[in-house]
DNA sequence: CCACCTAACCTAATAGTTTAGGTGAAACGA
DNA sequence: TCGTTTCACCTAAACTATTAGGTTAGGTGG
């Protein structure tokens, strides 16, 4: 149970935008190019599928694959295998990495008050 | 150049944690048990010293082995992998899948507090 | 009706990761 | 000094990920 690899995330991505999609309609978004075979794709899904990190259900002839694997998820298992779950270790990590404007200092700051309201009335 | 694999940040955090060491070092510091053998972690090494994560020098007979790749690089490499390079994103999924104890709020919010301070600074 | 497009499904080549055995040399302890 | 331990280095097996060719069949337009 290692978490989707890195292609597996970029096929996801498509997917968490998405809502849910046929192999045409991710690789559309994908590679509007004809960049990637549609048969990796399709292929990918089925292992992806397999794994868990997604579904299909039948639309007449065509499968439509949806995303059972999340973005939270992929966070928490980030969180975790690098932080040892430690979210300010991240979170400095990250300020550090990156150049925030104060936009978006101040959209963070608002998400945590927001947050810590959310668990006061619970 | 995908970023390094799940084992691979496995060892890296060895490597972070203890700055530097040799494949023993690292061995005993991530399975104390001998559920690993030494020839796995020496080969890996090897390879993520070809790779650049890390680099080695020597110390009598035994290699060093120090970390390249770092934690920020990781967590800057996550958050566009998967979230186009929006903190925000990142921190409100964070939010969302962890229950933070309001003592970690108020950790996270201090560190803004202060990255909008070292901007001001410059 | 038939040629064509598009899909699923099957299969496999290739490449990379992960694991560990084997060899030889250096160092160390009795 | 000699056996044991510890290391680097070489090698390869087992497994998985990634990519895509080939086949078949459903559906469509002329």
């Amino acid at each position: 149970m290692p978490g989707p690899t890195e292609k597996e995330i970029e096929l996801l991505k498509v997917l968490w935008e998405l809502g849910e999609g046929s192999v045409r309609a991710v690789l559309d978004h994908m590679a509007p190019d004809g960049s990637v075979h549609f048969n990796t794709v399709q292929t990918q899904l089925r292992i992806m599928d397999r794994k868990g990190w997604v579904r299909h259900r039948r639309e007449g002839r065509t499968l439509i694959y949806q995303p059972v694997y999340t973005r939270k998820q992929e966070v928490s298992r980030f969180l975790h295998q690098v932080f040892d779950g430690s979210a300010d270790e991240l979170v400095l990590n990250m300020l550090s990495a990156e150049k925030l404007p104060p936009e978006t200092l101040d959209q963070l700051e608002e998400m945590i008050k927001q947050a810590r309201e959310k668990q006061r009335r619970k």
